[in-house]
DNA sequence: ATTAGCACTCTGATAGGGGGAGTGCTAATT
DNA sequence: AATTAGCACTCCCCCTATCAGAGTGCTAAT
């Protein structure tokens, strides 16, 4: 694939920050009217041609404009955009807003996302802070019939489990609190897999309620577990690209489909540090060939960590949208920073 | 307002029945041919004329069909729908797939929605069972850093609640843990009012700690705390009603604003036994205009209940839901009396 | 390499014209 | 008094034709 030419370059950051802006395909003859670049049409034009020829741009049909691929927005994003930090006013309102309620990690999501969505106009996606690899903090067991006893673990990073599990041996609360305690005492702070080990050496009981432990521990990292929070998906339905039926069905499936969001955001966003873009879903997710996703680690680096993000149209402002995720990300990891260390 | 006459409510009935079957207008001649009444078409849309003057049907415009209104599915639902227990077959199929299950709550509630939603293609919603006025049992302090503590909380009803709490004179674990178990020895099966109250008794660090402990304890009542989960909400988008696109942002409008669904279910459900069926949001609740609840309490009475229920359009088949969610009610009172008793 | 010019293509909006389904009314019938 | 047949009327929906507009691709000239 040879180089784009500068002009080529041009034309192209044109066309996609005008397709952005406007939604409707560009033609050569709006684009030489409304940028200064001194050719005319017809230049465009096989300029155009070479572009799409390349995949960077399509035509919805003949004789409309030209609109980017997702190669295209790909391109812009890598090499056209400079990216640009957040207006000292924005983030002072942003910061305003983190102040003004209080300390408590629930509101900073809750906050996070609705900020998000109502700054960029369309979906946000936050999770809570998880530690990469949970430590086992303290168990309790609370009695709640005959041989049932409600398990619920706390993670050293403040996550908890719960289950309801069938002992073979019915016990009182009283001896519960204590195989409460000495369990505690054995398994402080080692890993899931350091639980499981250690539960083989255990007796009856105990060995049974570590197995729990360790599963309840295992089911913490799975992705499917990441407590997702969704915030204005609404929005990415009023954009224009979906008011077709079928595309809209499309919103819903993804978004309902128990997990599938939850395991790409893990994927993309734990895989690398700095603020990932993702345009349609890169051959690797077939189903979000209509989305993009802007997202970004937040947290204290190798310990806790939580995902701040965007998903909107392919068809969205990326120079906007890119630094506002970068600070959001930048904010919430000075707030856990502060709150947990 | 005169009571209908029997042929009128056999015009309504079918009416009724045949547009939630063929989501088109139904017209006087379709009437007399599919439905054995022995009048002509002419006798049928007089009675026609004055269902609709009463308020029970419409028109969508001058020469189409007669659609019901939401009073005229509220009349069916109530007088002309003999309710029918769901086959034997069905609810052995849904049993089987409840053994097949774990005997954990989160799972049954998965399920529940799971199968509500399959069969009957529609959107459910099911709470997890909680207490009506919950009562505290344990309480687990666990320092994170130097003057902030994880207080999480176990209520009688298996609830867990946490937050993140900055105490005014920093502790080290193991006076903490001093501090839990006399906290946990004086609020042992109080309600969040009583420990209110106890906390004044109490001196600083502990008295802080109460009042955090009531607080989350009144925030679990709160119905937006509900933990309503939704499932299928898709399907509903898939129903002719929906094509247009200003429908569907209501639909994804009342999914997404916090706390509305929830508040809705929870003084439907909660307010009365048996299965409650909301049609068309009845004056309370504007937004759900286009929407139809049917809603049933489930768990052991004046103790942990919870809501499971259907959420789809006017045009759902009531003869079909109401059984549905009135035996899905049944299984999980079933379910959870064994479990918790 | 660039450009002007031109033929061609496709969309989207607009208007017109049946066909069809269903109503409401009236007068006749039972 | 209730029911019915008949008929005029209304409105939707689908199909078609038309036309302006926008944009492309090609070619020949600069």
């Amino acid at each position: 694939m040879e180089p784009l030419s500068q002009r080529e370059e041009q034309v192209l950051d044109f066309i996609v920050r005008e397709y952005i802006d406007t939604a409707t395909p560009v033609g050569s003859k709006t684009l030489t009217e409304h940028c200064g670049l001194g050719v005319s049409s017809a230049t465009v034009r096989a300029d155009m041609g070479r572009l799409e020829k390349m995949g960077y741009l399509t035509h919805p049909h003949t004789s409309a404009g030209r609109t980017p691929t997702p190669l295209g927005y790909r391109y812009f994003v890598g090499f056209l955009m400079r990216e640009t930090a957040l207006p000292l006013s924005e983030r002072r309102m942003i910061e305003h807003q983190f102040h003004q309620v209080d300390r408590d990690l629930e509101q900073w999501i809750r906050l996070a996302g609705a900020i998000l969505t109502s700054m960029t106009d369309t979906a946000s996606l936050v999770t809570a802070p998880t530690a990469r690899r949970p430590r086992f903090k303290r168990a309790e067991l609370v009695r709640i019939s005959e041989a049932n006893v409600l398990v619920s673990i706390v993670l050293q990073d403040g996550t908890m489990r719960r289950r309801i599990v069938s002992l073979s041996a019915s016990q009182t609360q009283d001896p519960l609190r204590a195989t409460a305690e000495e369990l505690n005492a054995l398994l402080a702070d080692l890993t899931g897999e350091e639980v499981k080990t250690r539960a083989s050496n255990l007796t009856s009981t105990q060995a049974q309620l570590a197995e729990e432990i360790a599963d309840l521990m295992a089911q913490a990292n799975l992705p499917h577990d990441l407590e997702l929070h969704r915030y204005g998906f609404a929005n990415i339905l009023r954009q224009p690209e979906f008011a077709a039926a079928e595309k809209v069905e499309r919103v819903v499936g993804i978004l309902e489909e128990p997990g599938r969001l939850e395991s790409i955001v893990a994927e993309i966003a734990l895989s690398r540090a700095g603020v990932q873009v993702v345009i349609g879903g890169e051959e690797r997710w077939p189903q979000m060939r209509d989305f993009s996703l802007v997202l970004a680690r937040y947290g204290a680096i190798r310990r806790t960590t939580g995902v701040v993000g965007l998903m909107g149209p392919l068809r969205m402002p990326y120079n906007r949208n890119v630094p506002m995720v970068s600070y959001m990300a930048d904010l919430m990891s000075r707030l856990v920073r502060e709150r947990y260390t």
